[in-house]
RNA sequence: GCCCCCAUCGUCUAGAGGCCUAGGACGCCACCCUUUCAAGGUGGAGAUCACCGGUUCGAAUCCGGUUGGGGGCACCA
């Protein structure tokens, strides 16, 4: 089947060496786009060649991560453990060790590659003495040229041979997508290990091999990848493959503009996902970090993207991390959502003894004041919390009026507490409780404003807390009565010396 | 050290030779709205387009160099 009859076909080979990162999301969501865009075809290859350093663990958590986020493929490992999805599997490079090997003694038997000896620890020494001279570590070509004698006497003292790829001196140049045309010499390169001694075979090897049983048409990756390239056209040529396009795209940046990376920025996909951010809000942002649709608008759903994407219009320069961008984007998304989205998608955040009914009802509350998701149980604490944690969570003083003193405070809740204690459970609504406090406010000629605060404080145990009047129906009749006794009670405890201007 | 890549407000970006006295968004500041906080509205500060030299009637846009930054140089991926 000649490649050009099956259109664009892209991939995504994570490495289940960790979680997954901000940086292969956002590879992956580029090549999503791109297939999407194109009515290509998306690959998902686990990359797991690495066996000491890879985990189930991991290969789950990037799998849930890439669905959480929308992103989908159409060829790619059978995650509940049947079969693989697609013609080219199976998809983990752990299960394709017959083809690597095939693959390995046609360029033996080519010339292409050749078995090599020295240890670790001799080549580690090679390189210290480069270092010294100045002179760029790579392979001295000790074991280049070995007679069969020397090959034989070599293997007979017990030695085990790692398989090195034979680096044909010669440039190297193609055509990158985002970068344009790219050059190296691979002269300069050392002839580098396809398969370990251990007969591990290695990254940039496998990648090639597997790219090309797969297809691959197009290789979509990040910009440290770039170097590699020209080592891997080496091979690729050796083995008489067909070359894919390569587009190396700009990578994620700490704020210091160092490649992102876990010790100086959150890189974890999982870790913002448990924090309450939206895979809308993050998909919009990832996809926004590299590229732009070249006008002004800036929301946009995944859908919406894969119709605009160009990979064209992808950026050359890395980006920096905003997070600040990245938390206006999903309040942009919260407050977009209905309340019954919001209520669903609050319910993982909040108290499982919380009724539904009442996260249903606090969404209209809360939604224009959350950031992320998980911000949510600091803003609505007091309808969960006992009457008596509440009170724990302010001084007496945070319940003078602004300006005034204890005395005013405890006049304003006993004027308060007076004007709603009569209204029957039915009639605890918001709005006839909002009538009331101002009707008492207006009685004592005080700013609304003012006389709300001790209330507020009284109730959710906070100055600053959702709409006051919202939050009292949400509590309900008799355990907002508590709370002003509650905070009488506190007043009346108070050091009288506490000075009115304490409360700012 | 060697190789490669990159360079527009603090950040994400628009910009494909004249539409640019460089536009938008985030962030920041002020004001308005307002029961707090948000949200929303209005306005503002913020970039001699890294620098130097070309090409051109004309350059943020093209070319060269410099500087700065980044990435890569494994029996990791």
């Amino acid at each position: 089947m000649p490649p050009e009859f099956e259109g664009i076909r892209v991939r995504m080979a994570p490495s289940p060496t960790g979680p997954l990162h901000v940086g292969t999301a956002r590879t992956s969501l580029y090549n999503h786009l791109l297939a999407r865009h194109t009515g290509g075809t998306y690959v998902l290859r686990i990359e797991d060649t690495d066996r000491a350093r890879s985990t189930v663990e991991h290969e789950r958590d990037i799998i849930d991560n890439l669905h959480w986020l929308g992103i989908t493929w159409d060829e790619g490992p059978q995650v509940a453990g049947g079969d693989d999805i697609g013609p080219f599997g199976p998809y983990r490079q752990s299960q394709r060790a017959e083809l690597y090997a095939a693959e390995v003694q046609r360029l033996l038997d080519a010339g292409s590659a050749y078995r090599c000896y020295c240890t670790p620890e001799e080549l580690e020494a090679v390189h210290l003495e480069q270092e010294h001279r100045h002179e760029p570590p790579r392979y001295s070509g000790r074991c280049r040229d070995l007679t069969d004698v020397a090959r034989a006497e070599l293997e007979a003292a017990g030695r085990r041979a790692a398989i090195r790829f034979r680096v044909p001196a010669e440039v190297v140049r193609f055509s990158d997508l985002v970068r344009g045309e790219v050059e190296f010499d691979n002269a300069l390169l050392g002839d580098f290990v396809i398969v370990r001694a251990d007969g591990a075979p290695l990254y940039n090897f496998v990648v090639v091999v597997d790219d090309a049983a797969m297809h691959i048409s197009h290789v979509i990756r990040g910009e440290d990848h770039l170097s590699n390239t020209p080592k891997q056209i080496a091979v690729l040529r050796a083995l008489g493959y067909r070359e894919p396009v390569f587009g190396h795209i700009p990578l994620i940046l700490n704020p210091d503009r160092s490649k992102m990376s876990k010790r100086k920025s959150q890189t974890s996909i999982t870790a913002y996902r448990e924090q309450g951010y939206l895979p809308e809000a993050m998909v919009n942002f990832l996809a926004f970090l590299g590229w732009s649709p070249g006008t002004e608008e800036e929301v946009f759903t995944l859908p919406e993207l894969a119709d605009r994407f160009e990979i064209e219009h992808v950026h050359k320069a890395g980006a920096v991390f905003d997070l600040a961008r990245l938390d206006y984007l999903n309040g942009v998304y919260i407050r977009s959502l209905t309340d019954e989205q919001l209520a669903l998608r609050l319910r993982p955040f909040l108290p499982a003894a919380l009724e539904d009914r009442t996260v249903l009802a606090m969404a209209p509350l809360v939604k224009e004041r959350l950031v992320r998701l998980g911000d949510v149980t600091g803003l609505v604490g007091f309808l969960f919390e006992s009457d008596a944690t509440v009170a724990t969570w302010y001084e007496a003083a945070e319940l003078h009026p602004k300006g005034r003193g204890a005395q005013d405070a405890e006049q304003a809740l006993n004027r308060l507490q007076a004007a709603i204690e009569p209204l029957p459970d039915a009639d605890w609504a918001a709005d006839l409780l909002e009538t009331r406090a101002r009707e008492v406010a207006a009685e004592m000629a005080w700013k609304p404003g003012d006389l709300f605060k001790p209330l507020r404080v009284a109730i959710t145990g906070r100055t600053v807390s959702p709409p006051l009047f919202g939050s009292m129906e949400l509590l309900g009749r008799d355990r907002c009565m508590a709370r002003i006794d509650d905070a009488l009670r506190k007043l009346e405890a108070e050091p009288v010396s506490a000075s009115p201007a304490t409360d700012r």
